[in-house]
DNA sequence: CGTGTCATTGTGAACGCTAACAATTGGGCG
DNA sequence: CGCCCAATTGTTAGCGTTCACAATGACACG
């Protein structure tokens, strides 16, 4: 941008000019308009690699109306799922011809998001998906009434078209895992419940006790971040507490598990920790990580499919997949240290 | 997109018939032109909320050649690194009145690279920056010959304008510290070395141990997972191998570890052990990590500052911030076991 | 040899905005 | 009172495409 003003380039005039025909008849070219003969396509490709054009996308856009560009409205990125879904967004747009535009949002205000939005669409998305897991952000983004089609992704709220994981079922696995050790005492470590993410695993949790007519343990309540996790290890009751606590994922749970063995806890003979989300690096966490696996990127995948649906009728309002069961060290029956 | 012509909304012209005035006053207001009555002003304002009225910014784009959008020609968003640099990136962009477009790499081929950076220009972007810490990506972007500023992160490469951390710099003093600490077997774990990053942390450690007159500890190759970590640490010698690792990352640390202790080595009292960019969870990894700092998003809100570089001829030329040691608790002082 | 048909090519008018310039107003002042 | 200047507003012409339609030419057929 040390260049104030952009050099245009070489038009569709200037290509009609050089090959000796109108410029409607480069457009065909460009475009691929069949009823073009093989002589004069040939003279217009010459005369475009020759002048090196590019077709301006404002005009098409202009003229057209449609840009081929998708709005991405993001809250954390810097973090493994939602990054995980961009990627798995990027990769089936860019297969569907469609290019990303991404903003993130500097908070989760109304004003934000209200901002957010308007911007994406000033800049001619064509459809908006929203990675914002966070309550408040789908809310406004529930009230939204527009022309342009848009998905949240695991918002569930039942407002227009939504992608998701099904996390209480993931949540369910998990608990059920706890209890076919023999758990009966099992507490949560909850993610932040303005986050639908965690709101959905902490009622997997208790509806899977419910199902099982066992007590609620305790609830912490933690950020995700592994610092939290390690905070809600040291207000653990190891008398009497909890044997087994399911964390709303892995980094939690990797910071419980560090605090837990600071107080002389093992892991998981006297305390059985699992998470959920499977990062890459939980199998090498100490002990390893029982944990449910989450595909991310088909989760973006199919965003992308929900959105551009040519399908038409077909309605997958709510679309869902299963998270998976990982079963590893950090998790064993019950009562192995009163053997 | 079930749409299939998206409606187009109300134009200047619209707004300027229903307040009363002409097309280029309303264009006037929504630019924020001195010049205007404060009258007409509200008159066009309160057109504008009517109709709800927003600019075109295909139509803009075209009349004045500007789009205000920056394009992110990015390889793995998954990582950590390169997503906080995005995020570092967005933040500053907004600040600035720029948009993102966001173009991932399939692969890291010449092909993929120009195809991508193709499409970027194409749609208008009017700075490109490129999160490829990938060698071979950054050759083919050192080749291309544009009227568009680009800027490369991490690249070093010397070709135009680059922005990095000192990885290198950070790597000396990861190893300073091991030596300090009396080690004088220090090997590396290597992250993939047709990535800058790994070359360069790769090429500190060599010199570190140089200064210092040590002989070169086996280098082990891993890809950055914790995987190749942990299979890299099922490698090591432990009679008379090193007794100081400085790993590429902190995952590969993470994984590595796990090994080193499943074959019965204690760390650091047996091995002391040292990642690279202090990620969140690496504070609770166990042992706590020692490992070096990376401000992954000052380094995104440089990118963006080199771009738009509005201070003119203060050449910034290879932009560099400091990585810090953080001293935890996987590194000892060397031969502790032997007390 | 006129006429209809098809394939190919050309013409003019949008699309919605900004830039440059022209026109109109209202004061201030000699 | 006439003139000039500044502030405000309007007018016109693109920006580079595509779309709808018109024009041209070749060819077959009655």
């Amino acid at each position: 941008m040390t260049e104030v003003t952009t050099p245009r380039g070489p038009s569709l005039t200037d290509v009609a000019t050089l090959a000796g025909v109108s410029h409607q008849t480069v457009s065909r070219v460009v475009n691929r308009h069949p009823n073009v003969s093989e002589a004069t396509r040939r003279k217009v490709r010459a005369a475009i690699s020759e002048l090196d054009y590019r077709p301006n996308a404002a005009a098409r856009w202009l003229a057209t109306g449609r840009t081929h560009s998708i709005g991405i409205l993001a809250g954390e990125l810097a973090q493994y799922g939602p990054s995980s879904v961009l990627m798995g967004i990027q990769d089936a747009a860019r297969g569907a011809g469609y290019f990303l535009t991404v903003v993130t949002l500097k908070d989760y205000s109304e004003a934000a998001v209200n901002e957010a939005l308007t911007d994406l669409l000033n800049h001619g998305v064509e459809g908006v998906i929203a990675i914002t897991p966070h309550v408040s952000a789908l809310e406004v983004l529930g009230e939204v009434q527009g022309s342009t089609p848009m998905v949240t992704v695991g918002g569930g709220h039942g407002l227009g078209r939504d992608v998701a994981l099904d996390q209480e079922a993931g949540a369910i696995a998990a608990v059920e895992h706890l209890v076919e050790l023999g758990h009966t005492r099992i507490a949560h470590l909850a993610g932040p419940l303005d986050w639908v993410d965690a709101q959905r695993r902490l009622d997997g949790w208790r509806s899977a006790l419910g199902k099982h007519h066992l007590g609620e343990g305790p609830v912490y309540q933690g950020d995700w971040s592994a610092r939290s996790g390690y905070e809600a290890g040291l207000a653990v009751d190891l008398d009497g507490g909890p044997t087994a606590i399911f964390a709303g994922n892995d980094q939690m749970a990797l910071g419980l598990v560090k605090a837990l063995r600071e107080r002389g806890c093992r892991i998981p003979r006297d305390v059985s920790v699992i998470g959920f989300d499977d990062v890459p690096e939980a199998e090498f966490y100490e002990p390893s990580l029982t944990t449910v696996r989450q595909e991310f990127q088909d989760l973006g995948r199919s965003c992308i499919e929900v959105l551009i649906d040519r399908s038409g009728g077909v309605a997958m309002e709510g679309e869902s997949l299963r998270p998976r069961l990982v079963v590893r060290s950090s998790t064993a029956p019950v009562g192995g240290h009163r053997r």
